[in-house]
Parts: C-alpha cells; sequence; structure tokens
DNA sequence: TAAGCAAGGCTACGTGTGTTAGCCTTGATG
DNA sequence: CATCAAGGCTAACACACGTAGCCTTGCTTA
C-alpha cells in the first residue's frame, strides 16, 4: 500500500450518517462529509461512487444494524414474547435513527434491496410459523411488519397530531395484531 | 387585472405532479416545470416560494384529493364495511400516486400537516368508535391506519420481495386488523 | 380619453453543489 | 535503488436554485 490513508470508506458512511440525522438529508453535502473526514471534497470519490451512492452505503449500514439488534432481541422461545421483544428492538432503532429508517421505504428503492430483506425477513417469518401456522406465516409476517412500519413510520412524521399516548396506542396495536394473526379468519 | 397570466399555480402544481410520478423527485427540477407550463424558469417564483414550497403545494394537493376519495368511499353505515371501502380507496390512490404518497411521511414533515392530518382522520375516528367503542377510539384508529399505511408504504418500495400473494395479505391483514380491534383485549 | 400602475413576463447573474480531469506525493515492493 | 499505484490535491465544468431589475401589457380611474 502507498501513502497512508487519511480517511475509509467506514469513517465517510459515519460521518455521512451523523450528518444525516443531525440536519436532514439536504445538508448530507459531499463538502461537508469531506470536511468531517478531514480531505478536500474530490477524494471522496476514491471510495465512493457519488453521493446517491454514499446514501445507500448509509441504509446499508442502518439496515444491517438492524437486523443485528432484531436477531439479539430474540432469545425467550415463545413466539409472542418473542415478536414482541423484536419489534420494541426495530422501533428503538428507528427511533435512534429517524431520518435513515423514514428514508429506507422511500421512492427509488436502492439495489440490494431485495437481500436486505432477506436478511430482516428470515426471524421474522420464523415467528410467524409459530405464531400463526405454516399456512398463514407469509400473510401473518406482512400484517405484523406492515402494522410496525406503518406506526413507526407515522409516529416520526409525526403524523400522531390528535393528542392521546402514543405508547399506549403502540401497546394496543401490538396486543390486537399478534392476537389477531393467530386467530381463525373472522366471520362476517 | 395586467398582462394576460400565461400560467397559474395550479398548472404549475400540476406539471409538478406529473414530473415528480412520472420521473422521480431528483427530476423535478424549476426549469422542466417551466418548460411544461411555458414560461422561462424565473416567472415560477411569481407563483411559488420555492422548490421546497413546490413540493408542499403538490403534496397537500394529493393529500386533499385523499380525502375527499376517503369521505365518497363511506356510504353503507356498518362501520366494517365503511371502513374497508375507506382503506380500498386510500390504498387505490396511494398507487396511484406512489411517490408523492411516500413523500408525505417523509422525514422533515410540511408546515399544515396537522390540519391535513385532522381533516383525513375525522371519518377514521368515528368509524373506529363506532367499531372498538369510544375508549379506545384512538388506539384503533391508529392501529388501522397504521397497518394500512405500512401495507402501502412497503409494496411501493418494493419490499415485499418474498413472493406470495400481496392482494391476499391485504386481504388478510385487512380482516385481521378490523376484527382485532374490536375484540376485547387478549389474554396472555 | 389619457395617465398611471402593478401583475407577470423576461434576461442576466451569483452562489452552491456534484463530479471529472489530471497532476503529485508517498511509501511499499522487486 | 527504481517502480508504481493508491490516494491525496487543485482546477474547472455543468447545472440547479434563486434574486435583481427591466419591460410589456392592459385594467383602472381622473
Amino acid at each position: 500500500m502507498p501513502a497512508h490513508a487519511q480517511t475509509s470508506t467506514a469513517a465517510i458512511v459515519a460521518a455521512g450518517r451523523h450528518l444525516l440525522e443531525e440536519l436532514g438529508p439536504d445538508a448530507l453535502t459531499m463538502r461537508d462529509v469531506a470536511d468531517m473526514v478531514g480531505v478536500r471534497t474530490p477524494s471522496l470519490y476514491k471510495r465512493v461512487r457519488s453521493r446517491a451512492d454514499l446514501f445507500r452505503l448509509i441504509l446499508e449500514d442502518v439496515a444491517d444494524e438492524l437486523t443485528v439488534a432484531i436477531d439479539a432481541a430474540v432469545s425467550s422461545g415463545d413466539p409472542a414474547a418473542d415478536l414482541r421483544a423484536m419489534l420494541a428492538a426495530y422501533r428503538r432503532l428507528a427511533h435512534a435513527n429517524p431520518i435513515a429508517y423514514t428514508l429506507m421505504y422511500a421512492p427509488q428503492p436502492v439495489p440490494g434491496a431485495t437481500e436486505r430483506a432477506e436478511r430482516m425477513s428470515a426471524t421474522l417469518l420464523r415467528l410467524a410459523a409459530e405464531l400463526a401456522g405454516q399456512r398463514n406465516a407469509l400473510p401473518a409476517a406482512r400484517t405484523i411488519v406492515a402494522w410496525a412500519n406503518g406506526f413507526i413510520t407515522m409516529e416520526l412524521a409525526g403524523a400522531f397530531l390528535l393528542g392521546g399516548d402514543v405508547e399506549q396506542a403502540w401497546e394496543f396495536g401490538l396486543d390486537r395484531v399478534l392476537n389477531a394473526v393467530r386467530l381463525p379468519p373472522p366471520q362476517p
């Protein structure tokens, strides 16, 4: 290796993540990232293809953390309890990285989304199968994750504006949704 | 009134909406909007404060359509049936305007979101109260709309990658969630 | 009817950002 | 010791948003 590298892809991604969460997507400029890691702007392009690519790397980084946190939260063996712990961990990380989280479900999905989704889905699918039966595992998992994702997205967007206790609404929804997917289909 | 206006705020918003849905947020440039409505770029600033303001106007426009579509869908008098129709209309409009829809729950919420949310919530809250009782109306409404929003967000982002029938998953979740919010709390 | 006036176009320009081209230093390697 | 490429750098381009300030137009009113 020639001359000592003054930065690294990891440092660039970390700086980008910091700027993104601290000041929002528009404030994530190549200039400011370069300042943070101690090089001039064009040097970033030795590590990162483009600004869009940097966004992709940042979201991958957060997605990786999400996967790890989710898997670490599962332990008890009881599917309902495990799902509660998993979704709590999911929500906690989303709160810690609100902007990146929201961007993960933005239009123009980034390449590599498929693999990411599969990694994140494995544990969920297993638990959903235990809870709702193999036959309904996929729709049950989709119902659960749709509810959780929707709830978190809305609270992060500040869409829960009518007062009331948001925490209570989370518990309410969690109880009801987990219960609902394991019941037989309702009668009209 | 002096010299004939060659464009209008409505035309600008319509052009912006079209560009946004057709080519994505990055392609929504003031230049292209101006071309579409037949004026030069700086003339847009007589009607619109900034590009961010144009985004705001576009999202308001879509939100208004959403509100109208939702209210028009409610008719039968049966709360469950009305909710099904309402959510179907909601989803249909989201599919017709996927990028704008996703942007509505993006970071950095736009001003005016409060009023929008209240307008959109009125019907939902009434139906939720009929279905789940006055006491649980708010958390029930939040559970329903969180599920629907999450489901739609994920399918628009292409996050349902594991195959299976997405339509069936929608029906599955809809049945289960509507049923769940009117039941008494589950026993552990 | 003629003068005034402001809405709403326009051109020209400044600033900031992403990105590329191409050079130079550096230190590990044969 | 000579080579060589990784990884810095400066310079410059393209293009976007946004502002300044002018000019035309046609309604309004004395």
